[in-house]
DNA sequence: GCTTGCCATGTGAACGCAAACAATTACACT
DNA sequence: AGTGTAATTGTTTGCGTTCACATGGCAAGC
């Protein structure tokens, strides 16, 4: 910076100005500071100013399965607001998901300076790790489910496992089932609350619940016991993987999807409009959900208060050709 | 760290030997000091040590398309290797993938203070702007084709397609229909190169190539005109997404798979396993190359010699339900 | 007993920048 | 011309580390 000064025949701190936008200062000056800039191909140094200003420009993610399209997504989105709101984005990733994993990337963020955490870490130890922590950084859980008592957004997951319910429901079903997540999510659990609701709500027996851990091959395991079992006629799965391991199983069993059961999935994973059949399926903006947390965690640090502390963002019902109405009802 | 030096009754030098494991501490010197950092609970400022140490211990990297499962599974891969090396990272994701972009993208890293850069951005034109300015920081590149002039590691997509193709072949296939990837990545020229050079060692016909650009859609695209075309029994796609469209297609047009068209894929993404057919395919481990590129990169910034600059790993094929022999071969 | 040399620790700088404050200049208004 | 105010620039300080060097102590060798 001190070479910028001297060929601009300026001091150090009129060099900084011009860099910081300051005020003040004479566009003839701003020119000659912005030539010995160019001249020089000076660039900032960005640790000195951390040092200073004690602000290191840096949001921490900290992530869970991001190799899966929900979490990636939000990552996507989360980097692209972050960009936009001039932060850098730092990423720690979870091999699992117990609170001292989440303490530990947590930590490893703060140490580096983060000025905010965004945690895509949908299980509820983690969330109430994260919780704890919070009195140092500002932090926001992203795409969790409603009981954090951190900031967050997330989508409605109660509303859309209602919706797709109630549409099963409509087409004629007598009940329908669930292919759970695994337990300990969020998701999991107001998905799984939102269709025990609504089945109650019409009066509809509720049946045991299958769970899956979110994979294909869970689906298809589920879908194995499902297709033996002659009284279903409509599942509605967590997740659109698990559907699609459902729609195998069932394709294998000889049950015909729409014709004999009825399947419905979470999420609008791209892949979902090509399965065997096409997929009814819930959607979620995930992309859009971190970008919303992002700017909902770019306001903590910025010390704006928690007025909108809870978003949800509500689904949107997907329909194609999994679902149909009840058999004796076509 | 004044004040744990107060405490411990030691020099501010001492504390800092004590925290970068220095020699010559007492062991004695060495427990005050460690006490009083965890009474204090003290955490070391890393703007303060990068701008003395004039290193970040942070790596950057420069991903394209992150939420898709290779990509997502890379950076995954990235952070674990970068963590256990004792790095940060810090992501730029792009939205296009023209030479400016990633040139901004890196420059946007670069000002973060970054030591080396690792770019998942499989676009010829993209390897092409990053080999530009590797003088400044090291770079290496993931997943990209062969052609690179920065060190790379990536899938043998060479090798892949040549399997893939053989596999047709070997199955008493006249020839194998090609859906590319998109024109100007990297991997759909080597998956396109291998296809075709396979193809003419065997003396068969070389059919015209559709083109997609990775997605499902695009590969039902590709598909509804595969299945209007009664010559093609054999179809390799550049990767599993495509092949679930082309799957899709297919059916729809009532034409069996692997009855009367075998399809094979590349990537061997979690899913492939529950199409309607499982899918054959190419596997690559993604992650597993994400976690030899850091380990490059380390070595890199390390300033040790360019010895493995290019590393090839080989991909495996998975034999699944959608291929099977020409018809009138059964 | 007095050097020689290694151990253990302390002292003073410097890293590159922004904040606080000081100084100078320009300009308007009396 | 004289005063006041705002605009523009400069000077100094300190952010929290590590580095280079200085210092004191203690053991071995003569």
């Amino acid at each position: 910076m001190a070479d910028v000064a001297k060929l601009a025949g300026v001091s150090h701190q009129t060099v900084s100005r011009v860099l910081n936008g300051a005020p003040h200062v004479r566009p003839g000056t701003r020119d000659k500071v912005l030539a010995a800039i160019r001249e020089l191909d000076y660039r900032p140094n960005s640790a000195a100013r951390a040092l200073v200003t004690r602000r290191s420009q840096t949001l921490g993610v900290v992530s869970f399965a991001s190799t899966l399209y929900g979490p990636a997504s939000m990552l996507d989105g989360i980097e692209q607001a972050a960009r936009s709101a001039g932060y850098f984005v730092s990423v720690a990733s979870l091999r699992s998901l117990d609170a001292r994993s989440v303490q530990e990337a947590v930590d490893r963020l703060r140490d580096q300076g983060v000025e905010g955490v965004a945690v895509i870490a949908p299980q509820i130890s983690a969330v109430g790790a994260v919780a704890r922590l919070s009195s140092s950084v500002p932090v926001v859980a992203v795409g969790s489910g409603s009981r954090s008592r951190v900031p967050m957004v997330a989508v409605d997951n109660l509303t859309g496992a209602t919706a797709a319910t109630r549409h099963l429901l409509d087409l004629g079903h007598g009940t329908v089932h669930h292919v759970a997540g695994p337990a300990g999510w969020l998701e999991t659990q107001d998905r799984l609350d939102g269709w025990r609701r609504t089945l109650e709500e019409a009066g509809a027996p509720v049946p045991q619940v299958y769970s899956g851990d979110w994979s294909a091959r869970s689906g298809y395991e589920a879908g194995l016991r499902i297709a033996a079992d002659p009284e279903v006629t409509a599942v509605f799965c967590a997740n659109d993987h698990m559907a699609l391991g459902l729609l195998r199983a069932l394709h294998e069993a000889g049950r015909p999807v729409p014709g004999e059961i009825s399947v419905i999935g979470f999420d609008d994973i791209p892949e979902s409009a090509y399965f065997t059949p096409p997929l009814t399926t819930v959607r979620q903006d995930f992309g859009e959900l971190g970008r919303r947390a992002l700017e909902l965690l770019v306001e903590e640090v910025a010390g704006v208060g928690h007025a909108r502390s809870h978003v949800l963002v509500a689904p949107e019902m997907v329909l194609r050709r999994s679902t149909g109405p009840a058999r004796g009802l076509a």
